[in-house]
DNA sequence: CAATCCTCTGAACAGGTGTTCAGTGGTAAC
DNA sequence: GTTACCACTGAACACCTGTTCAGAGGATTG
């Protein structure tokens, strides 16, 4: 995990011979440690068949931990460690009320990606 | 949100009690596991910080296999094997030229898609 | 308060993921 | 043909992920 940003040797190339003007170029603009390590974990809450469901579910309207283990046919335990990585990526909502725990979708931003996905998918 | 009596179960419950018109309701718009494995594996291909970084590389420019191993700071092997899940999912294209791979971004999808989780994250 | 319900948590285990290493195939240069 | 280079592949290994199981915390009901 280092830097990219040093411009005093911007290769140690060790390495074998390549096209040195290309990387020159293209190396500034390679993401960030950090921020690709960021968007991978996005990516990477999004990247399970279970919480996409889940997230489906939640699309439709808000929900409690027992409903979405019922609708998606998964166990309450598994349901609320999925629900802990979604939120982690602000992902869904959660506001208590009564014995239950209500769950809904963060933001419309989710809905515009999946389609976006879907369309990529659907080619 | 009442409870209502419930008429005979679509819903092979052997689980607790729970809401189960809202379940009703939400249930046969999930996602079908089918899709939400395709979906997930595309995702699945976006959750790791050395694929995005590639894929920020030639968001830039065409780049051989070499090129992008130095830019990125990989070993060549492992940007081969990356390279891989990146093609499964249609998201590099790659053409031969003399000893040379040349990979690219496939469309223009990807990068709206960027735009649209980069401006998640930045919330 | 005792009992019950809903949800969360931690440990343990199976399965998947990403790297390195060694070796192969294909292309160009000598 | 031989050599060198570029890219790909498979095996082995360490690491991460998701499930289940058992149990704890919080809130409501009687």
């Amino acid at each position: 995990m280092q830097a990219v940003d040093a411009p005093s040797c911007d290769l140690s190339c060790d390495e074998s011979l390549v096209h040195l003007d290309n990387v020159r170029q293209v190396q500034p603009e390679v993401l960030s440690t950090e921020k690709a390590q960021r968007m991978a974990e996005f990516f990477s809450a999004l990247s399970d068949p279970h919480r996409l469901k889940l997230l489906s579910a939640l699309a439709q309207q808000e929900l409690c931990v027992c409903d979405l283990a019922a609708a998606v046919k998964m166990g309450e335990s598994a349901v609320s460690h999925q629900l802990r990585v979604l939120r982690s990526q602000r992902l869904v909502t959660y506001r208590r009320q009564g014995r239950n725990v209500y769950y809904g979708l963060a933001d419309d931003h989710i809905m515009s990606l999946y389609r976006e996905v879907a369309a990529h998918l659907d080619e």
